[in-house]
DNA sequence: ATTGAGCGC
């Protein structure tokens, strides 16, 4: 127990919110009309400054992120989450406000904001802690018609499915039969797990695959990211890597890569 | 073999 009732409130929320265009169509089922929202974040909220922000564009910055967030009232601290060595973008950050007031203005103002090819998610950060890390999960042997609805079926009784990604084909645009499901909480991801790992879904042939995700994947795909950044920059983009073995020479070569990305910065109000 | 980016110093 976390301390936090379970109980679910419902928001009124923009029917249309995508992370990205259409072709990503993974964050729209989380935000239709009504979107729950836990107690803690209706009831809860005198004394609460401290936001997280989701789904900022890649290329936003601290001073932007912070830009924007300082119309609604004073920012204590400012941050955007990214790769330390490369400074790639993880695209969520965090706004601590001086005042409560203010950090439940900017949720009113600017949760939904399209922002590029975004719409911020504005909401209360949670205390860190064991319940809220592992909810995300990395599924396999899908049916091959599986659909977003029917994977809200399947996982959706476990808990908060709080975003879900359903891979697909490249070339053909067909299932691949592997998707991620993101939950809201540790134990509805291991609930899910226990579930059904192993298991053989009524329209399916194979026994899932449900497991926690590799969280180390994406530090290789920041790496790759800002390497290339880095490399078109100063080439002037006219040539291309060849292949992951250029990549890693040229990251562990000695470089000036630390100048180029400084990696996380805080912004406090003395820096303006 | 694992996406885009939902909990950090």
């Amino acid at each position: 127990m976390d301390g936090y009732p379970r109980t679910l409130h419902y928001v009124k929320q923009d029917a249309s919110w995508e992370g990205e265009g259409p072709s990503h169509s993974s964050a729209r089922n989380s935000y239709l009309n009504h979107r729950p929202m836990a107690d803690y974040q209706v009831q809860k909220n005198e004394g609460k400054t401290n936001l997280i922000i989701n789904y900022l564009p890649q290329n936003m910055t601290e001073k932007e992120l912070y830009s924007m967030f300082v119309t609604i009232g004073p920012v204590e601290s400012c941050r955007v989450m990214k790769d330390f060595k490369t400074g790639y973008s993880y695209g969520f950050g965090f706004v601590n406000y001086s005042k409560a007031e203010d950090a439940s203005r900017a949720i009113g103002t600017l949760n939904g904001l399209q922002v590029q090819n975004k719409r911020l998610k504005v909401s209360f950060a949670r205390p860190s802690g064991e319940e809220i890390k592992e909810t995300n999960l990395y599924v396999t042997n899908l049916p091959r018609n599986i659909t977003e609805q029917y994977l809200d079926m399947l996982f959706g009784k476990y808990g908060q499915i709080v975003q879900k990604n359903l891979l697909k084909d490249k070339l053909t645009g067909m299932p691949r039969g592997v998707a991620f499901v993101r939950f809201d909480r540790r134990d509805e991801a291991q609930q899910a797990i226990n579930s059904l790992n192993g298991v053989i879904p009524e329209n399916g042939t194979e026994p899932l695959v449900v497991k926690i995700a590799e969280e180390h994947g994406k530090q290789k795909a920041a790496y790759y990211a800002g390497w290339q950044a880095g490399y078109n920059q100063s080439r002037g983009s006219q040539q291309q890597w060849h292949g992951e073995g250029d990549v890693l020479a040229a990251v562990q070569s000695p470089s000036t890569r630390y100048k180029e990305f400084p990696g996380e910065l805080v912004w406090h109000m003395e820096n303006f």
